[in-house]
DNA sequence: ACATTAATCCAACGACTGATGGATAATGGC
DNA sequence: GCCATTATCCATCAGTCGTTGGATTAATGT
């Protein structure tokens, strides 16, 4: 149909700055949109208004609505995969070093999780939305949760078997880690200001890492 | 308008059993729908067909749409609260008899919780829901969510001083093991057998309430 | 027996939805 | 300078939405 080509080139009546293309507006601002309403809140007409354009060029540049949804779910959390892949990186890298380096590593690499979602609430907003959805449950589990999850989940093991920690169920682990984070996102939305609050959280973070519930056991 | 009155009498034509007022059908299976699909994705002529009803029966006795949402999510949290009120206090009760008995208070405490969501688990979406909509936030924190949240955080800080636990920020440790619990309820939903999964998360969160980031601080 | 009240359904209205065909304008390659 | 290509907007369609007025049926109070 339309828009099934690259844009090679960009012809048309440029009514509109042309600092960057139109696609990637819409794309924005129905990020915003649906992160904020939901998907069947959000009209294409809202989105075109948002982006000053009309309703056939948002269908022109995304094609359909539910493609339009996909596009935008798609591309933040590809920025999220890229910050925390390159982070657990580095945290493995850091492993081997011994418990207080891979203390420091697991450290760094929830606070740059934390950071990142406080930085773009509608990561969180769209998680747990389509987390809501039954029928897309195996994707998002399978295409995103699940590597995710994994690749935390590996590092918590290494990190014990280094003598860093005590974990005896690494993926409740990470999975309680995340929706932690993610119900403090929400909480912040509520109170944006909140810095002592932010503090806090990685302070129950750090310590939720540490030993924690550790040698103890049940 | 319609149904402003109470229903002191049930006339009409006794088409459909009369084991239990059409209200509470409609109440029903609105609670489900929404769960499932949410406010916006589900029509009121879907409710209907759900009842075995007309449309014109679901707006005569649930009014508007958004009345019907609100009857659905103030009937799933009564009986949460009521629930989790009754356990806070047998807690409430247990806590003086020393820190073995508060622990497990406090574990019995959070397998109620457990157990509860577990069992409706579209109590997890409705709460997931309303978290997601901005203009609703602080009516949901005020209304629901703050009073249970000081309940437990209460029962933490009481058990600190009683010897059971070390609890700096009872607020956020409260808050994170809400969402980590709803988090394993969506988990369930996924993968609906998980009889390992359930025990495993009740071992995890049981020492998440003991000493765990305990003694050792930050 | 009759009047009252309530429950239910049918039909319809106006508004809005996502989607699309076609006209217009402006660009880049030739 | 011309042509193919693309972006953009306007107008519109068929369908669905929430809501309501009115007719019908039945149970209750007296």
């Amino acid at each position: 149909m339309a828009a099934m080509t690259m844009p090679r080139r960009r012809p048309g009546r440029p009514r509109r700055e042309e600092t960057r293309p139109t696609r990637e507006l819409v794309l924005t601002v129905a990020t915003r949109l649906f992160a904020e309403r939901g998907f069947d809140a959000v009209g294409l007409r809202d989105v075109a208004a948002a982006a000053g354009v009309d309703v056939a060029t948002v269908s022109h540049h995304t094609g359909t609505k539910a493609q339009l949804y996909d596009a935008c779910f798609a591309r933040v959390f590809a920025a999220e995969r890229e910050v925390l892949e390159a982070a657990a990186e580095r945290a493995r890298a850091a492993l081997p070093a011994g418990p207080p380096a891979a203390r420091r590593a697991l450290h760094d690499l929830v606070d740059v999780f934390v950071d990142f979602l406080e930085d773009r609430p509608e990561t969180t907003a769209l998680w747990l939305r389509r987390w809501l959805e039954p029928h897309r449950h195996a994707e998002l589990d399978e295409r995103y949760a699940a590597p995710l999850y994994r690749l935390v989940a590996e590092l918590l093991t290494a990190a014990a078997s280094a003598g860093a920690l005590v974990e005896p169920t690494p993926h409740i682990t990470v999975r309680s880690l995340v929706w932690a984070v993610h119900g403090h996102v929400v909480a912040l939305a509520a109170a944006p200001s909140g810095a002592r609050e932010r503090r806090e959280f990685r302070m129950f973070v750090h310590r939720f890492l540490d030993g924690l519930y550790g040698p103890a056991g049940s």
